[in-house]
DNA sequence: CGGTGTCTTGAACACAGTCAATCGGAGTGG
DNA sequence: CCACTCCGATTGACTGTGTTCAAGACACCG
């Protein structure tokens, strides 16, 4: 089994790999928005109409851009119409950010929404000589990375009221307050970001109303009750 | 609508957002095997054997990984069984990247496969110095979230048929040669990628050759057609 | 107070899941 | 070399969750 090419390979059952000793290991700056703010990286404040197109796939990724408020969707459109969102956005998430030189999705606002716009080419000037802003680019990145790896988890493996339930519990948590708080999204948003159709989202919202799991005031506004909630949840 | 607040708001319909003349803006270097080669990031070879645990859910996040030969699955378990498989690494692919100190998903080689094992915290100390080493770090998490979207819009809005070719596909272009290819993982895997029951990626795979989409040598040996292939997968 | 867009509800259907039996291929031992 | 075993893959019949198509309710805004 060991062939000569592999001969200076350890076998991980016969040794301890050796690793660091590693403490919280958080090395960098997480407060992104002061690092934004550092001397040359000149931001402009953009005001965004609801439905307004931030960027559109296939774009070139001029700028990088941060919520101030309101909300994002990051939204892909198959050639036969039907739409998959990816993400939201919601205040003080940074959005925009890619590896090629073009987008590879479109992002909008789904409400009148204000955002910084930081031209690219500077941050990642500065990303070059600055290492602390490097680093924190990278874990916006990886940030965003663990939130997809959870959308895809819900998508592969949730039943429809499961997915609808895990859906307005981060929403909840993502948004400022406690209590009631306001879905800034439509259904079909809320579908398109779930996999699943209108329909099936509105039936999951009302019998999770009907066991107790949520109190609604009109469609989007909501207030969740946790404990049946974690019990709908499955995990 | 325009409040004090949003005073100094530019609204994106009235003026040219500022931008960067962009070019083709990969001033990262993207040669991530060499960087990791620098003086003082000595990392390990290390042999895993089939199934074998590479690093568990919540475990310390103390070292990330490379693929020499082989494959790795990235898995998430819920506690009633169902499984999620979120990313494969195939030869050349980085790993194990994390923002917080724990990991959230476990890591298990598919097959028998040999990787590099660096230390989290030198790598991390280094990239705090080495603006490069920071920077090509983000563009390898940035990849994998492209490729997270990739499948997030494959479990959101693609039928068991689709999902499958996708999939074929895409190990097709991972792996070396063109031709015949070999898929290291078991149909378990395949499912537990795509969302999908064993039951139905059999079903799938058998119609995909029954249209003429792809030849089969066992079942793990596989020649795609291209054109009739892409008839069936919608976009 | 009408109009429009969004949301909800209902009934029929389809795609993928479940349960169960069979097939196939790699490895093992006689 | 063949028979046996085991695990994985395939196929079939039936079920169920979510979709589709269609109608109606609600709310927001002029």
């Amino acid at each position: 089994m060991v062939r000569e090419e592999d001969a200076l390979v350890i076998a991980a059952r016969d040794v301890a790999v050796p690793v660091a000793p590693a403490g919280p290991a958080d090395g960098c700056t997480e407060d992104l928005p002061r690092l934004m703010a550092l001397p040359g990286l000149i931001g402009t404040r953009v005001l965004f109409g609801r439905r307004q197109e931030i960027f559109g796939a296939d774009e070139e990724a001029r700028s990088i851009y941060r919520v101030i408020s309101g909300a994002v969707r990051d939204v892909t459109v198959l050639t036969d119409g039907r739409r998959q969102v990816s993400a939201f956005h919601l205040a003080g998430d940074v959005f925009g950010l890619t590896a090629g030189p073009r987008h590879s999705h479109s992002a909008e606002a789904v409400v009148e929404t204000v955002a910084m716009v930081y031209p690219r080419r500077p941050i990642e000037d500065a990303a070059r000589r600055d290492a602390r802003l490097a680093c924190t680019l990278w874990l916006a990145a990886l940030r965003q990375l663990e939130q997809g790896q959870d959308h895809v988890l819900l998508l592969g493996r949730r039943s429809a009221v499961e997915r609808v339930a895990a859906f307005l519990s981060e929403i909840e948590q993502r948004s400022v307050g406690s209590g009631w708080f306001v879905l800034p999204m439509t259904r079909r948003d809320i579908a398109d970001y779930l996999g699943l159709t209108i329909e099936t989202v509105s039936r999951a919202v009302t019998r999770l109303e009907a066991e107790g799991a949520l109190l609604r005031a009109g469609a989007k506004r909501i207030r969740l009750r946790h404990a049946p909630l974690r019990h709908l949840m499955g995990d």
